[in-house]
RNA sequence: GCCCCGGUAGCUCAGUGGAUAGAGCACUUCUCUCCUAAAGAAGGUGUCGGAGGUUCGAUUCCUCUCCGGGGCACCA
């Protein structure tokens, strides 16, 4: 019996209890109705979610629908839990319902009924834990968006985990994502881009507001053992030397960029160029030699036609003051030259056209106000703003003690975090706290092989599931019996308990996109596993027998380590199967 | 001035209205002739920043307030 199996029960006990209760009073002449719909009270399973009691004296799982429910149909909360609890215990898997403080139902499942768990699970894999609960939602995941202006660094390190994370998480909940990464390529930060690493490719000093760090100089090395006549053709052509070497360090940059991340094991689907939102479109087909509106022009002008444009001095306008933002947004600056934020909108469009639903926007706490303004936007496009649209914040990170980048000043490089700390361990730091909650990476911490360091610690129960399945295996103990109905010590039962905790994690880490869930429930289950270990032996000492008992267990320490291994999958942390 | 995010054990932090508020670290003491001791067991800590309110019940929700961090561009 899973608790998802058991609130599904509750439910419809409830329900019928209600109903019951409204025939009792349509009796007495007050309604004329039958049945719980009649009530206009409806019970859902999430109404009835069990949760696991701290307290192991109040049974596997405990309920508080009587207390939710009690006022609304007018029952005495422990009266009504004393109703239900009667049901309860009849439910065959139940060992006993007992009713305790103002109104929690606890209960107690039997043995064979939560050891069932451990064979669903392994017959299940890779499986357990997904479900379906996003089903059909089609999001568009955005982080990092980093400027292709130079190597990813600290700042970035941490949304590049979560980014991916929360995309594992959503995707396990049946959810269809993109991620996404917006390359700002257009602009003015690439034209100072564009000359720092020029200057540098000829030798020359450092522009005026130039970009600094040594990562420039190498640049410009590259783009000139790629075009050794560069100089040549700044000598007659500046302007088109300086195309020239902003494309290639570009295009070498953004390269740098993309296996970072892939070495960080971070995924994206689309890296999507800002440049193609200024581009004009294709010729129109009347040989005027005109061409189509630029993506940005186009959306201009559909929020135009919404009636959201105006222009004033000058200049052309949004009014996002409609949709909640302090103030009224540009477009065009006085020059007639597109602001970032057209962009924006554009890029905005550009996803509602590609079919997203949700679009999510994952931004530093430095971005915050960037929410109103894009808020606004989604009402502008004609979309709900409470469901079409979610900006995360997150709070930046801290480096306490860390080397610096030999490359970049003072710039902490994500690839220096990765040569001294390695992916799983920083991938896992960086999930285990919510987004919003400050974070400092204690790099003597992370490199730690000790229970300091939670990775090592879910590692490491991973890694003795599998030494426990080598050794099983050596010593004959096989998978021929399962009798759940053995698995009756107390670090069994707490450790069947968590193994059904996980699907339900896995949905609210979804819902909530908050992957640091899955983090914590590890280290809880980690926890529960070494317990069970140390008292609970899959393989027999000395001369004893293998039996049955043994043979159930090595499906627990499977289910175990599946389970693990599911969980570290969704944080993009691997599972040794060695330590 | 306005907006956002924090404030929970000595430290770092969990805790989407429930029972006696938790974990790791730090400190003390135990446990390997037996599946990995990178582990487990035992030991004590809290005005949940403060004050009101909603509720059968508030660390959780609302209002005010104190402290800390961040943000309020025709920059990118």
């Amino acid at each position: 019996m899973t608790p998802q199996e058991l609130a599904s029960h509750l439910a419809r006990i409830l329900a019928d209890i209600i109903a019951e209760r409204g025939e009792g009073a349509a009796e007495g002449g007050d309604r004329s109705g039958t049945g719980a719909a009649a009530t206009g009270i409806e019970v859902t399973e999430a109404d009835t979610a069990v949760e696991r009691p701290k307290n192991r004296e109040h049974g596997d799982w405990a309920s508080n629908a009587a207390m939710k429910f009690a006022k609304r149909i007018g029952a005495n909360p422990r009266e009504l839990a004393q109703e239900i609890a009667s049901r309860v215990a009849g439910i065959d898997g139940v060992a006993k319902a007992e009713v305790a403080g103002p109104g929690f139902i606890n209960i107690t499942l039997d043995a064979a009924s939560a050891g069932e768990t451990a064979r669903r699970i392994v017959e299940q894999g890779a499986a357990y834990g997904t479900g379906d609960s996003l089903r059909g939602e089609r999001i568009n995941l955005e982080f990092v968006s980093a400027n292709p202006t130079g190597p990813l660094h600290m700042g970035h390190t941490r949304w590049a985990a979560l980014g991916d994370s929360i995309s594992r998480v959503l995707r396990a909940a049946g959810a269809e994502v993109t991620n996404e990464y917006y390359i700002n390529d257009a602009g003015a930060q690439m034209d100072k881009f564009g000359r720092s690493v020029l200057a540098a490719a000829l030798g020359e000093d450092t522009p005026e507001d130039g970009y600094p760090g040594e990562y420039i100089s190498e640049l410009g090395r590259k783009v000139i053992a790629e075009q050794p006549d560069l100089p040549d053709l700044a000598a007659v052509d500046r302007g088109a030397a300086l195309e020239l070497a902003q494309e290639l360090a570009y295009r070498q940059q953004l390269a740098e960029i993309k296996d970072s991340l892939e070495r960080f094991n971070v995924h994206f689907d689309v890296f999507f160029s800002e440049r193609t939102l200024h581009a004009p479109g294709d010729l129109v087909g009347d040989d005027s030699g005109d061409r189509a509106p630029s993506p940005i022009e186009a959306a201009i002008d559909r929020l135009r036609e919404q009636g959201h444009v105006f222009e004033d001095h000058g200049a052309i306008w949004v009014r996002t003051t409609d949709f909640g933002d302090d103030k009224d947004r540009v477009f065009t600056r006085g020059n007639g030259i597109y602001t970032y934020f057209a962009a924006d909108a554009a890029y905005y469009l550009s996803k509602k056209d590609r079919g997203f639903g949700e679009k999510i926007y994952l931004l530093g706490a430095d971005h915050h106000g960037y929410i109103g303004r894009l808020t606004a936007i989604a009402g502008a496009a004609g979309d709900d703003t409470e469901k079409d649209i979610t900006v995360l914040i997150g709070q930046l990170v801290n480096l306490d003690g860390a080397r610096l980048s030999k490359r970049a000043g003072n710039i902490i490089e994500l690839d220096d975090l990765l040569e001294w700390l390695g992916s799983d361990a920083l991938r896992y730091w960086l999930a285990r706290y919510p987004a919003d909650s400050p974070l400092a990476l204690d790099g003597e911490k992370l490199r730690s092989r000790t229970n300091d360091n939670p990775v090592f610690y879910v590692q490491y129960a991973h890694a003795r599931t599998c030494a426990v399945d080598r050794n099983a295996a050596a010593a004959g103990v096989d998978r021929s019996a399962f009798a759940p109905e053995l698995l009756t010590h107390e670090t069994e039962a707490e450790l069947l308990g968590k193994l059904q905790e996980y699907p339900r994690v896995v949905a609210g880490a979804a819902e909530l996109r908050e992957p640091h869930r899955v983090a914590r429930y590890l280290e809880e289950l980690a926890a529960a596993f070494h317990r069970w270990y140390d008292n609970c032996r899959v393989i027999p000492q000395g001369d004893e027998p293998v039996e049955d008992l043994h043979r159930t267990r090595l499906w627990l320490n499977d289910a175990a380590g599946q389970v693990i291994r599911n969980g570290l999958d969704l944080l993009g942390v691997s599972a040794p199967e060695r330590l």
